[in-house]
RNA sequence: CGGGGCGUAGCGCAGUCUGGUAGCGCGCACGGUUCGGGACCGUGAGGUCGGAGGUUCGAAUCCUCUCGCCCCGACCA
C-alpha cells in the first residue's frame, strides 16, 4: 500500500517492511522464484565483495589459506558426529536421484526411477564432514598441523520461514575449518577468530559487537564451546553476527583423524570452526540505516562519493563536466571509489533522494554557481546535513583530503552512534517483573541466571528471550538469578533475538 | 504442518458481492516546456485476469479441482 509513494515506511512504523522495502529499493536483493532463496543484485553483491575483501585479507594475515570442498555431503559422513547430524538433520536438502527422462505420460521431465543414487547426497548445511573426511588423509604426524583452512561457498538450510538476508534457504558464508595438535592451539585460534570477527564488524561495519560464550542449548551442534558476536539492531532485537566454534576432538574421534605428536604416541586433532554470511548484509541494513534509506560505511560502500552536475543546458553540464575531470582523478588518486552521475534521463533532486536512498556516504553537488564561486556542495549521508566548500577546481588535491578525512569522520561518527543506542538500550535488571516488562521495550537485559538449562528455557517460554551470551568481558559481581532466585557468578546478555 | 491473506500490464492496486467492450497510479517510448531536493503537459505502447475443468447466449466475476506466493505460530546463522 505504501510501497508506491516515495518514502520509504518508517521504522517506528512497521520495522519489518521497513527492511524489506530498503532491500528491494536499495537495490541491494530480490526475492527469487525459487522459496527461501535470493537474488543479490549487483549493488548489494558489492557491499558483500568488499565485506569478502576486508575479511579474507584478515583470515591470510592470520596464516589461512583458502580452499574448496564439495557441495555434497554423503549421508553416511553427516550421521558419523552424532550431535551434528542431530542438529541439522531437520533441515537438510537431499539429493536422491542423478537423472530425469521425458514424461511417458506427457509433456516435460520427470524423476527417472532407476537413477535412484545407492546413498542419498546432503547438499552441505555446513562443511564439518567433508573436511574432516578429507583432513583424514592430510594428518599423519605433529608436523603435519596446524591446518588453517578457510572456504567461501553456499550452504543450505531448509528454513521454515525466511527472511531475506537475515535467514534464507541458501547463503553465502565463510567457513574455516582448522585443526590443531593441541587443545590449547585450538582454544586460542577459536578466540583470535573471534577477535577478527569482532574487530571486522567495529571497524569495517562500524557495527559494536558484545563478544561471548553460548550456553549449551544454543551451542553448535558437535562444538564444545561457541563463541559469538552479538549485535543490537535498531529495534531492540538482538542479531548473532558471526560464531567461531570450539570442537575438541569430537570430529577427529568420528572420522578418525590422528596424528603422531613429538613423543610418538598417536592422538585425535583438535578442530575450530567458524563463519559469518551473508545475515551481516541484514545487520549492516538494520545497525545504521533510517526512514531515507540505507546508511553505509565508507569503508564498505560501492560508492563512497557520488558527483550529481546541476545544470539547464547541455552546454552547462559540458561546462561542468570538463571542470571537474581534475576533481574525478584527484579522488580516484586517493583511493575513493567516486561516481560522476552526468546521466541527463534524471534530474538533481530524483538523483539527491536516490544515492539517500543508497546510503552513499558524501555527495557532491555542483552547478554553474559554485563554478563562479569557486565552491562545491558537500552533503553528508549519515547527518543528511549540507555545507559549501571552497575548491580549487584546476588543483582539488586539499579539497579531495578533506573529503577523505570526511569519510573517516563519518565512518567513526556512525560507529558512535551505534554504541551510543547499545548504550542506552542496554538494560541492568534485577527482578523478574522488572525482566519481563523491559523485554517488551526491546534492548539487551543484562541480569543473573542461575546456569541451569531448565530456568533458561523456561524464561525463553515465558517471554521469548533467550541468553544470546555470556559476555566474555563483564565484572565479576555475583547476585541472584533473575527468574529463580539462586546463586549466580555474573550477569548474562539476554534479548529477544532474530 | 496449523491459522489468516493474496494471485488482474514491468511494479503497486481497483473491478469479483450483484456475470455484459479489462481499468487506475507509477514506470516505459516519443514530442515539448522545465531543471540548486523525487517536475509538468500531450501522445502512445503494453493484459492467455495463476492454471485446468464446469455452469451460462456470455465468466476476471459463479461452481469444482489445482498450482504458487505472502503474513502469523512451531525450527533456526
Amino acid at each position: 500500500m505504501v510501497y508506491m509513494s516515495k518514502a520509504l515506511p518508517k521504522r517506528s512504523e512497521n520495522y519489518s517492511e521497513w527492511y524489506n522495502e530498503i532491500v528491494k529499493r536499495a537495490d541491494l536483493a530480490e526475492n527469487s522464484a525459487v522459496r527461501g532463496c535470493m537474488v543479490i543484485k549487483p549493488y548489494g553483491f558489492a557491499i558483500w565483495e568488499k565485506m569478502q575483501r576486508a575479511l579474507d585479507d584478515m583470515f591470510k594475515a592470520t596464516g589461512h589459506q583458502n580452499a574448496y570442498f564439495p557441495l555434497f555431503v554423503p549421508r553416511s559422513f553427516l550421521e558419523k558426529e552424532e550431535e551434528h547430524a542431530e542438529g541439522f538433520a531437520k533441515e537438510c536438502a537431499v539429493v536422491t536421484h542423478y537423472r530425469l527422462k521425458a514424461n511417458p505420460d506427457g509433456k516435460g521431465l520427470v524423476v527417472d526411477p532407476n537413477a535412484k543414487l545407492e546413498e542419498e547426497l546432503i547438499i552441505r548445511p555446513t562443511s564439518e564432514t567433508v573436511i574432516w573426511s578429507a583432513y583424514k588423509n592430510w594428518i599423519q604426524s605433529w608436523r603435519d598441523l596446524p591446518i588453517l583452512i578457510n572456504q567461501w561457498a553456499n550452504v543450505v538450510r531448509w528454513e521454515m520461514r525466511t527472511r531475506i538476508f537475515l535467514r534464507t534457504a541458501e547463503f553465502l558464508w565463510q567457513e574455516g575449518h582448522t585443526a590443531h595438535a593441541t587443545e590449547e592451539e585450538a582454544v586460542e585460534e577459536t578466540h583470535k577468530i573471534l577477535g577478527i570477527y569482532a574487530d571486522f564488524a567495529e571497524q569495517w561495519m562500524a557495527m559494536p559487537v558484545v563478544q561471548g560464550v553460548k550456553t549449551a542449548s544454543e551451542r553448535f551442534a558437535g562444538a564444545e564451546d561457541t563463541f559469538c558476536i552479538e549485535a543490537l539492531m535498531q529495534d531492540g532485537k538482538a542479531l548473532q553476527a558471526g560464531t567461531s566454534h570450539f570442537l575438541g576432538q569430537n570430529f577427529a574421534r568420528s572420522f578418525d583423524v590422528q596424528f603422531v605428536n613429538k613423543e610418538n604416541q598417536l592422538e585425535y586433532a583438535w578442530a575450530t570452526s567458524w563463519g559469518v554470511s551473508t545475515r551481516l548484509m541484514g545487520a549492516l541494513i538494520m545497525a545504521h540505516s533510517d526512514d531515507n534509506g540505507l546508511v553505509l560505511p565508507p569503508k564498505l560502500a560501492p560508492i563512497q562519493v557520488v558527483i550529481v552536475p546541476i545544470y539547464r543546458s547541455p552546454e552547462d553540464l559540458a561546462k561542468i563536466s570538463e571542470s571537474i575531470e581534475p576533481l574525478i582523478g584527484a579522488l580516484k588518486t586517493a583511493g575513493l571509489a567516486v561516481k560522476y552521475d552526468d546521466s541527463d534521463n534524471q534530474r538533481s533532486g530524483w538523483k539527491f533522494a536516490e544515492y539517500e536512498l543508497r546510503g552513499v556516504p558524501v555527495r557532491l553537488g555542483i552547478g554553474m554557481r559554485d563554478l563562479e564561486n569557486g565552491t562545491i556542495e558537500v552533503a553528508r549521508r549519515d547527518t543528511l546535513t549540507k555545507e559549501s566548500r571552497p575548491i580549487d577546481l584546476v588543483s582539488p588535491d586539499s579539497f579531495v583530503a578533506g573529503i577523505k578525512s570526511l569519510l573517516d569522520e563519518i565512518q567513526e561518527s556512525i560507529y558512535d552512534r551505534a554504541l551510543r543506542f547499545r548504550e542506552e538500550n542496554t538494560f541492568l535488571v534485577d527482578t523478574w517483573d522488572e525482566f519481563k516488562e523491559q523485554i517488551e521495550k526491546g534492548g539487551f537485559i543484562m541480569a543473573h541466571w542461575d546456569g541451569t538449562a531448565e530456568t533458561e528455557e523456561k524464561i525463553k517460554e515465558e517471554t521469548k528471550a533467550t541468553i544470546r551470551c555470556i559476555p566474555l568481558v563483564s565484572d565479576e559481581m555475583a547476585g541472584k538469578c533473575v527468574y529463580s532466585g539462586k546463586e549466580s557468578a555474573k550477569r548474562v546478555l539476554f534479548a529477544r533475538a532474530y
